[in-house]
DNA sequence: TCTGGGGTCCTAGGACCC
DNA sequence: TCTGGGGTCCTAGGACCC
């Protein structure tokens, strides 16, 4: 589509050049950072592991210790048999096992993100260890590995730790070029090379396909993003919605979706898992209500006013329930995030749960108006918050009312 | 990979409105 | 009493991402 009615060499107007920056094993080597004695080894960083226990997850696993089939989300005792602790085993293959310390990581990352924000006018950060940048306007295709290579060289000096890059003309090839020679990566893939260096990638390598959707494409004979780039567009909308189509034009290098900065954040929620399935409902009820307290602190501290208080209730094997509940206008409340999700967690009082969480959402971030909002008004003006609520909508104060009738003490906060 | 935590977007059905 | 078409909001679930 950008290709009509040019002359040749002239530049495009459209053409972008995105560069995608993924930092190599992000948690692991900050320890690395800070203790400059693991460079080298294997590192394993655990998220609810505390030193010398056997408890909690991967979060993150060096190179080194991936080799040994260490793998992000895998059970720290998992970890533990394919990869000892170096002071259990000194002789054999073993790693060195770091609790999670996300303070000193947010650390490091706004050191990375100053210099990527130096560096670009765009940047949309996606997460704590990844970011877009559109460099359009600060390099040319012709010196665009120089660019980036700059862009390693910069993170790796002044913030200490390494990453791959991948430049691009759109953000999902550039993603995929990150990822393609990682640890340590730099790939470049102009425009006239998008076609050719796209088509062998695996299939599950697009970014939007998971396990699900890369075993129905693999039905239909789609192996590799060029199988998917030529597949019939209509079969593919048919098949997964208007996510369909945003995978054909991918797979063609067209994706239109500008680099733009993050927008507020849509939700905020905290959940948990149980050691295993918890039939005390007691138990569940409490574990939600210290999460609510967590969820309303941040929402707080963020200065977000939310409209929907929502519960999350996983049953065995693995079933996701979700319950939610919306209120006539934008609160401030954490008694009531409490109160309603104690309430929607009631349909549950004699299920097995393995994991609860407690969300809120339909968030609103105008901090000037959070006083008169969230001030007054829904606890001591039932009847007049009902008025103005529309037809049928929930209220603030049913959920109250709808929890005192279990017998539940929390009218007596109102 | 029998499953950790925090998010996003899409879809589908129902209620409700004009 | 049965019935059009279009739109919005809400809830629940699913897939995906890091």
């Amino acid at each position: 589509m950008t290709a009509g009615g040019r002359l040749p060499g002239a530049p495009d107007p459209t053409e972008r050049i995105v560069l995608h920056v993924d930092m190599d094993c992000f948690y692991a080597s900050c320890e690395r950072k800070r203790e400059p004695a693991l460079r080298g080894e294997p590192v394993v960083v655990g998220m609810g592991y505390e030193a010398g226990e056997t408890v909690g997850a991967v979060a993150t696993a060096s190179y080194e210790a991936r080799a040994h089939g260490v793998e992000s989300a895998q059970a720290i005792s998992t970890a533990l048999e394919r990869l000892p602790r170096r002071a259990d085993d000194p002789d054999g293959p073993s790693a060195h096992y770091r609790p999670v310390d996300l303070d000193y990581y947010e650390d490091v990352a706004a050191d990375v993100k100053t210099i990527l924000h130096d560096l670009a006018d765009t940047v949309r950060e996606v997460s704590i260890d990844e970011a877009y940048l559109d460099v359009t306007d600060r390099t040319a295709w012709d010196v665009a590995a120089g660019f980036a290579r700059h862009v390693k060289q910069r993170i790796a000096r002044e913030a200490g730790v390494p990453a791959s890059v991948g430049v691009a003309p759109d953000m999902s090839t550039a993603k995929i070029a990150s990822d393609h020679d990682k640890p340590d990566g730099l790939v470049v893939v102009p425009p006239d090379e998008v076609e050719s260096f796209l088509a062998p990638i695996d299939v599950a390598d697009v970014h939007g396909v998971g396990p699900v959707r890369a075993r129905e494409l693999r039905e239909m004979g789609i192996e590799t993003a060029g199988d998917l780039a030529d597949a019939d567009p209509y079969a593919l909308i048919e098949r997964f919605g208007e996510r369909g189509r945003d995978l054909h034009e991918r797979a063609l290098g067209r994706d239109d979706r500008p680099v733009e900065p993050r927008d507020d954040p849509k939700s905020l929620s905290r959940e948990s898992a149980f050691d295993g399935p918890v039939g005390d409902h007691e138990r569940v009820r409490e574990q939600a209500l210290t999460l609510a307290d967590a969820v309303a602190d941040r929402a707080r501290r963020k200065d977000a006013l939310y409209r929907t208080i929502g519960v999350k209730v996983v049953t065995p094997p693995y079933d996701v329930n979700t319950r939610a509940r919306s209120l006539p206008g934008p609160v401030d409340d954490p008694a009531l995030v409490r109160d309603v999700a104690a309430d929607l967690l009631a349909e549950f009082a004699d299920a097995s749960v393995r994991k609860v969480g407690v969300r809120v959402s339909n968030l609103s971030f105008a901090a000037g108006e959070q006083a008169r909002l969230g001030g007054f008004g829904d606890e001591h003006a039932p009847e007049e918050t009902s008025a103005t609520a529309d037809g049928e909508a929930v209220d603030a104060t049913d959920a109250t009312d709808a929890t005192s009738g279990d017998g539940q003490a929390s009218l007596g906060d109102f």
